[in-house]
Formats: structure tokens, sequence, C-alpha cells
DNA sequence: GGTGGCCCATTTTTT
DNA sequence: ATGGGCCACC
């Protein structure tokens, strides 16, 4: 038989060479379910199905890049090409695209993310005159894709009591009001949303059978990964187009079950049986990745959990190390403990930083991390937070490029009309959109016809505006014969967005001019890639790829080894040898706001399992019994999970104390101006181990250090310590050498030699300068 | 209509 | 702590 079903277990193979028919294969953490999707499509084809009638959706678009990369190896370049992979969003985009005139939308929607849907929605609630405390936009537009998400259209809306009941009953009795003002703007702005991308596929499907029917003779074999994180809208999707041949393969593992804040469904994992009665049900349970250590103690957890499929995860590796438990007095001190003790494991096991991941349920808590990693000279990733497509300025030129695509675009166009400032103000915008919402048209169009129509603006403001769509209809002319770099270059010189940002000089417009140069250089490689590989190298295509790019998929430009920070959520799928978890504390990990019923929890206790089983060798848990939240220092408890691992696979690296009670019915803040009692400290006991007081050492940081660095208000320390010759470090421009100072006070600058960026003055009070040399 | 300063929320996770 | 939104003044 062929040579690579020889390297995969009973197990594996089984569900590689399962062919036909509905089956689902239930993934334990670890347990090679990459190898045998991977197997298995590559197997498909080599039994002759072709790659073209073969779909298989992915959860992240890395992971679709990566397994057709692995499958591509089995069978071929050329061959993987054809295959259909990718995420649901991008899948559905590309096809949606293509019947857009269907459902009444142009081939070249813009796809709204988040920030435009918010922002279209707080619009609406402000022109509906709504109380904006009352209706939290983003509260908003959860409601609506949880809508979406269950295929609740409008009219589904207003058709269910029980829906509009509980919006009432909330004190929200215009929900549905927004939700059909919203639709509409959407579908006259040629927009869709995430979960539109979802809900329309559903709509196509079901409205046009020719459709339906060609889509299920196209993908005659279907795969879904990390079924376990599917919403309802997506499991109709699949239903739909195996409905015909029932070639339907789902891979997951409920226990890693962790989106259902965005609508994932747990139940269509666990019903899958139901819904097909007569699947084959393939189980992996052997763990390949992890230390006998790490996989019990993560059984050991997830145990307590009601709701879950019966499997058993094991592995014959090696026990390993015990799980090591650090308790720090404050975040700060955790990060310092996380800094030390990666580099002590470098040094002491010849390993490079991209051997260690840092995890955290929320991504403000890398800051305490970065700082620490950023003192100690380890090099870090950091993914996740706001991604760089986010970032005003380049949201701003991206707006240009959406409008230049697709002119009804009104997110992209409220953007831009009056920025670079051009005398378009507030006033102007919403008579504009007034008259959009009276004509059924989009602003765009409104400025089009603007001589035509009764509107209240002045003749000096009708010219800017006409003067701005000239500029717009010129540039979409000039798109016509350019590439989406030349246009994005000429976007940006005919606004002068530059001109706009260098104007004040500080070191915050240095890094957007920057950034601005890397969006034009990432176009760059895009057409480069895309050219190569014989793709869509459109700027439409490339507005795509933005919009549904995660974090992940910007490829980081230096290849340079690091540790990873993430939170647990964007871990999934990946595997490290070292893996710390962070920030072990109630009310923080699980999260504050997942404690009130049950699922919640467990779905917590199952990010804290995916978190656990990113670990190869040694996993850390830390937390600190004090944290700054909202600005404010906090007193933390041990998070209840600490408890829940089973203690022989547990070593309390600072001895497990009895914390003292808490009591919950007074917050002691108030007393804050109460005279200070003296804060007793219990003595760490020395029992068993040398190695603690190796790091016991270097990790206590002298109390007024840490002033120090938090108290860089008003006189900036180093104003006067920096000296010509210094070697010091800037966030974002790495270490330099000062060659020059001239100025005072708080104009004192200093002129920098760097070696990533060249030379550069920067003010002193701004440049927040580490001397480290 | 534009700009600058003040105030406020923000921190659960993301395609 | 920090950025974004809003208001008041130019």
């Amino acid at each position: 038989m062929n040579t690579y079903l020889n390297s995969l277990n009973e197990a594996q193979k089984q569900a590689v060479i399962q062919k036909d028919g509905p089956m689902i294969i239930i993934a334990g953490a670890g347990s090679g379910k990459t190898r045998v999707l991977t197997y298995r499509i590559a197997h498909l084809m080599q039994q002759g199905v072709d790659a073209f009638n073969i779909l298989s959706l992915t959860f992240t678009n890395k992971a679709a890049r990566e397994m057709k990369e692995r499958i591509a190896g089995v069978v071929g370049q050329s061959e993987a090409k054809n295959l259909w992979m990718g995420t649901f969003h991008s899948v559905f985009a590309r096809i949606l695209r293509s019947e857009a005139d269907k459902l009444g939308f142009p081939s070249n929607f813009t796809i709204y993310d988040t920030q435009d849907s918010v922002r279209l929605i707080t619009a609406i609630i402000k022109e509906m005159n709504l109380d904006k405390e009352r209706y939290k936009p983003k509260q908003i537009l959860s409601r609506i894709s949880s809508f979406k998400n269950s295929l609740i259209t409008v009219r589904a809306y207003f058709n269910n009591p029980d829906l509009q009941e509980a919006d009432m009953h909330a004190s929200r009795p215009k929900v549905g009001d927004i939700y059909k003002e919203y639709v509409d703007r959407c579908f006259k702005s040629g927009a869709m949303d995430f979960d539109d991308l979802l809900l329309r596929t559903n709509e196509l499907l079901a409205r046009f059978p020719e459709v339906l029917a060609k889509y299920q003779d196209r993908f005659r074999y279907i795969m879904v990964d990390e079924y376990q994180d599917t919403n309802h809208s997506q499991y109709l999707i699949v239903r739909s187009l195996a409905d015909k041949y029932e070639n339907i393969c789902v891979v997951g593992d409920d226990s890693q079950s962790i989106y259902s804040f965005r609508g994932a469904n747990i139940q269509n994992i666990l019903n899958f049986q139901k819904d097909y009665p007569d699947v084959k049900t393939f189980k992996l349970e052997q763990n390949y990745r992890s230390t006998k250590n790490i996989v019990n103690a993560a059984n050991s957890v997830i145990a307590r959990n009601k709701t879950k499929l019966d499997k058993e995860v094991w592995t014959s590796n090696d026990a390993g190390d015990s799980i090591n438990v650090m308790r720090t007095i404050s975040d700060g001190e955790e990060g310092r403990f996380v800094a030390q003790s990666i580099w002590e494991n470098m040094m002491n096991n010849q390993l490079t930083p991209d051997n260690f991941c840092v995890l955290y349920r929320t991504n403000s808590q890398s800051r305490a991390i970065e700082d620490a990693l950023r003192k100690k000279n380890i090099d870090y990733t950091i993914y996740g937070g706001i991604s760089f497509y986010q970032r005003k300025e380049i949201k701003d030129i991206l707006s240009y490029l959406r409008i230049l695509i697709n002119q009804n675009d009104e997110e992209a166009l409220k953007r831009i009309i009056n920025y670079p400032a051009r005398g378009i103000g507030a006033t102007t915008i919403d008579r504009l959109t007034i008259a959009a919402n009276h004509y059924k048209k989009s602003i765009f169009e409104i400025i089009k016809y603007i001589d035509k129509i009764d509107i209240k603006i002045n003749s000096g403001t009708k010219n800017k505006l006409q003067n701005f769509m000239n500029m717009i209809l010129r540039l979409q002319i000039e798109s016509q014969t350019k590439n989406a770099f030349e246009i994005a270059e000429t976007v940006v010189k005919q606004t002068r967005l530059i001109k706009d940002l260098e104007k004040d000089g500080t070191p915050e417009t240095v890094s957007k001019v920057e950034n601005v140069q890397e969006l034009l250089n990432g176009i760059k490689d895009f057409i480069t890639d895309k050219i190569e590989e014989g793709e869509d190298a459109s700027l439409t295509s490339f507005l795509e790829d933005v919009a549904l790019a995660t974090d992940f998929d910007s490829k980081k430009n230096d290849n340079k080894p690091s540790v990873s920070l993430m939170t647990i959520h964007q871990s999934k799928g990946l595997e490290y040898q070292y893996v710390y978890i962070v920030g072990l504390e109630e009310n923080l990990f699980p999260s504050a706001m997942s404690m009130n019923t049950r699922s919640e929890l467990e779905e917590e206790r199952r990010l804290f399992y995916v978190a656990l089983t990113r670990a190869e060798k040694v996993a850390y848990l830390t937390y600190a019994q004090t944290r700054y939240r909202w600005g404010k220092l906090i007193d933390s408890e041990p998070s209840r999970f600490l408890e829940e691992i089973d203690d022989q696979f547990l070593y309390y690296i600072t001895p497990k104390i009895p914390e003292p009670s808490i009591n919950r019915f007074v917050d002691k803040s108030i007393f804050d101006d109460a005279p200070k009692g003296i804060r007793f400290q219990k003595p760490i006991q020395r029992k068993k181990m040398e190695r603690n007081l190796v790091r016991k050492k270097e990790i206590i940081i002298p109390k007024n250090l840490k002033k120090v660095s938090q108290t860089n208000a008003k006189p900036n320390l180093f104003d006067e310590s920096i000296v010509v010759g210094n070697i010091v470090e800037h966030n974002r421009f790495g270490a330099g050498e000062v060659i020059a100072l001239e100025g005072k006070g708080p104009n004192k600058k200093a002129e920098i030699k760097f070696s990533t960026v060249g030379k550069k003055k920067l003010l002193l009070q701004f440049a927040k300068l580490k001397v480290i040399g």
C-alpha cells in the first residue's frame, strides 16, 4: 500500500482510508489530526477523486495554507492547487462573489470588518435618536450577529414574539428596527459583514436550487476541521452541500470548543451522529505531543465537564516534569518570573526562544510580560491585539482603496470624505446621510446628483463635495490600468496623506508614516506572490485578503526566532516545548464574565484544557496576588482551575498557602483612607527547593524600581542620565547609539543611530529610551 | 467648520 | 494607562 499510510497508527489509518459516506473523527489534543486530514485528502486524490471536487474547510487561513503545502508534498503542487481549501468565510466569500448578482449584490461587494459594523450601528443609533447608553453599539452588534448566525433574518425577528419580548424586557424595544436599518444600509452599501458571508450563502443555497445543485455536485467530498467550533449558520451550509452525496467528514474535539461567544455550537459535534445515523466514528486518542504528566493533568481537569463525548486521551511519551505552579506578588513580578524562567531554560537547554510560548486569557495581560522580556533582551512576537490593518492610518488608506472598488461603501466613504481635511464637516455628512436614506441611494450617489436634488448644502460645500467626487472618479479610472500597488501609491501621493501625517512630527506619527510604507510594501509582496502563483492579484482580491486575514496570517517580516505571546484562543492548533500560562486567577481565568452558568464555566475549562495541551515538555502555571486592572491595583485569588488539576501532577515552586479568606460583602477599598497597618507577608517555606532559591534571588526586584518605571509622568528620569555614547533602546527602533544631544528640559533631543532605521532625532520626553549600555 | 483639550470607558475571547 | 469621542472655543 502507499508508503504514507505506514507512518500512521491504526486508528489514523482507518480514518484515512475511509472514503465514502458520513464520518466523524474525534481527535484528541495532539493526536495527529492534521496528518490524518492531510493524508486523507491526498489519499482521496490518489483514489481518483478530482481535486476540484474536494472542499476542505479550516478554522484559519494559516491552517489551510499549511495543509495545502503538506498535501502538495504528497500529490504535487499543481494538483494541490485545485483543492477548495480555506476558512468558511474565505471560501464562501469567493462563491458569493461569483453569484452575487442573484442576491442583488455587486460582485465586488465590500466586506465590513467589526469596526465598520460598530461604526455603522453607532451611526444608526444616533440617527434614530436612541440613547447610546441603553443601546450600546457593541452589544447591539453582537445581538445582531447572534441573530444572523442562527439564521434569524429581520423578517424572522419580527415574526417571533419571543425575541421581541426579550428585547422589550431588556428595555431595548428598538433592536429590531436597528437590525432592519443595519441590514438595509449594508445592502445599499454593497457590503457584507462577517456573518453575512455565511448567512447570505445560506440564502443563496436556499433560494436558488440550481445553485445548490451546482455546488453539491462540485463538492463531492467535504471535510470540516474544528467542527466543534462551527455555528448554526456554518452547520447548515455544510449540511446543504453534503446533502446529495453525504461524503462528509468532520473532524474535531469537543473538549476544545472555545468559541461559543461568537456563536459556535458544541451541539453540532455532539449531535453529528444523530444527523447521520449511518455515520462511521473514528477516535484518535493517542497523544504524540505531550508528556504523560501534561496529558494526565489536562485529562484530570476536563473530566469535570459534564458535556462531552466519550474518549480517553493517552500517551506513550515519558512522564516528564511536573507542571510548575508559581505564585507571585504582582503582575509585574509574574512577568519577571516568566522572563527569568524562559531565560534559564534557554540557557540550560540550549534552546532558541521560539520553543517558548506565553499564553494569557486577555490581550491586556501581555504588557507586563513584554516589559519583562524586553528588559532581558529576549526576542518576542506578540500576536493579536490591534491588528496592523485596524490602525487608523492603515484603515484610512484601505478606505480609499475600498471606495475605488465599490463607491457605495458607506463606512469607507465616511472615513475619508474629510480626511485629510477638505472642509466637509459633520453637518454636511448628516445632511447627505438623511438625503441618502430618503432617496434610498448611497451617499456617493447623492453627491453625484447633488445639483438635481433638494438638499440644504451651500454652493461652496457642494463644490468641495464635487471636488472630492471627481478625485475618486479620477482614481477609479486610473485603477483600471494600474495594479493594486501602483494605485495605492497614487492614493497616498494624491491625497497627501503622508504630508498630513508628517506635519506634526511627533514620534507617533513617524511610526504611522512607517506603517503606511509597510502597507505599500505589503501590497507589493501580495501582488508578486499572487502573480507567481498565477492567482488573482487584483485590488479586490487584496482587500478581501485583508478583511479576512487574522493576525497570524500577516506573516511577520523577520524570521528571527522569538517567544510567542498570545491569547489562549489564538493558540489553538499550535504547540511549544515550553508553555507558560499566566494570570490563573479567579475573575480573570475563569473570566468574571463567564462564571454565571455551568456552560460558560465549562467553556472556560475547555479553554484551560486547550492551553495546557499546547505544551510538549514543560508547563508553567502562574498567578499573581495583586494585579493592575482598569488602572487600579486589585487583589486576586488563585484560579479554581489550579485546584482542579490532580495534585500529583503539580510542583509548587512557591508553596501552596491557604489564601486568607476575602470578605466578599464589603469592598475594602472604601477604607482606603484608614491608617495602614503593617503589611505582613507570610514567610516563604523553603523546604524542598534549591532551584527556587536561585530563582527567588533573581526575581525579587527592589520595590522602588517598580515605582520608578511607573512614574514616568512628568520629569523624565532619563533626561539627565543619557549621555553621548550611551547605547539606548527604543520601543520600536530597537537598540541604538546616542551620537549627539541638543536642547534643554522638555525640548531636549538626542540624535541616535539605530541599526534598524539609521539616524533619528528624538525628543527625550517622548522617546521613552532605556539605557542599556 | 476645524481644532484642541478634557473626560470617559476600557479588558473576554475573533472570522 | 491610553486612546477615542465629545464639547467648547476659535
